[in-house]
DNA sequence: CTTTTTGTTGATTGACGAGTCAATAAACTT
DNA sequence: AAGTTTATTGACTCGTCAATCAACAAAAAG
């Protein structure tokens, strides 16, 4: 039966079932069994390919995140240079649906605290907050100036926010409704005089 | 030894132990072994007590939740009449120390996890958030008017979001700014004509 | 002073799960 | 054809942990 190049197909469908699995479980609970069956393939199997299960949780964070970053990238290469359309392509992109289904936010909440125990986990985190900071601020910055720092913070932390509420409510996500209350915020602060 | 009346004693110290314990992990993943023991007594009475860890959990959260619950309600009390006072003071006691605390910052971010599972701790975080949201509407309406809601749901995702943002920074949490954050934020949408 | 209630623990049970290993087989190499 | 590499799994080991239990102690009730 085995066919050769397997490698790159069996890690892709863990990182997959991982990511469903954590979603589904609402917590990083799941058993490598799990995501091993989900995946098609014996426990035995994702022992093998990847070392242990933290090395899957990771490889599932890289999946999501990168997923995430080139989401962003593409949106702002769309956009034009007005820095108004490119934040907002941020922001769209933030909550399309990609990144934005159930099992993703789900997840996300969970890497949110792998980070607290894995330093690996911490720093991956640390880079998208890092990207996405000075995403915001190199557009932000002519339009608010100095506040610039401040605004991008506080947007940071919206963002953020407005997943965490999402990965509790029931029903599906509401992208539009996401993407309408960080908008608000962001119209706000670059109406404002002074 | 047995002194009588030990039971509330006995459980004080188990909720507070329970909650030391999950910000020191980081995670729910804590042994009744590990919390008992940090509250100084056997496992077995901690289970004697409370029926089962999840049980210790609900607790924790519920006592967490009422904590910020009477330190909203008596900055409230303190503040005036004034909507804008009343708002800052509801900020101010959500970023109080009493709540802002290494380990009850990393406890709060797991009881969202917690949440995702456990009915009863959905049920207990929609409570706190429907209170936040009715205590900010009532004194954002005379402010902003129609545009409450909107408001109101962005401060509350922002408010979660600095927490969120919080859990991860290493260092002692800084109150400060993070009500700094928020408040700033606040003028902002209190600032704007239309 | 005996019985019940309350407090307390060490030891045990029973389940579950991460990671290992030996074995099997197909495909590639020489 | 013989040997090597890659794919794959069932069975097993070993540890951990929630929950239970039997037993003991002290206070309160009768």
């Amino acid at each position: 039966m085995p066919k050769l190049g397997m490698e790159p197909i069996r890690k892709a469908a863990l990182v997959k079932a991982t990511i469903v699995e954590i979603g589904r479980a609402g917590s990083l609970d799941v058993t490598v069994s799990q995501i091993a069956k989900r995946a098609g393939m014996s426990s035995a199997l994702a022992h093998h390919y990847f070392g242990s299960k933290e090395d899957m949780f990771l490889a599932a964070m890289r999946h999501i995140l990168s997923l995430y970053g080139a989401e962003v990238r593409g949106a702002l290469a769309a956009a034009g240079d007005a820095p108004e359309a490119r934040l907002q392509a941020i922001l769209r992109a933030s909550f399309s649906p990609g990144n934005f289904r159930r099992e993703a936010v789900g997840a996300w909440l969970n890497f949110y605290v792998l980070a607290q125990t894995v330093a690996e986990a911490r720093r991956l985190l640390a880079i998208y907050q890092r990207r996405l900071r000075s995403n915001l601020m190199s557009d932000l910055r002519p339009l608010v100036g100095a506040r610039a720092p401040g605004v991008a913070a506080a947007l940071g932390a919206l963002i953020d926010g407005v997943y965490l509420r999402e990965a509790l409510k029931n029903g599906p996500p509401d992208s539009a409704a996401a993407v309408a209350v960080v908008m608000d915020f962001l119209t706000t602060e670059l109406g404002k005089q002074s």
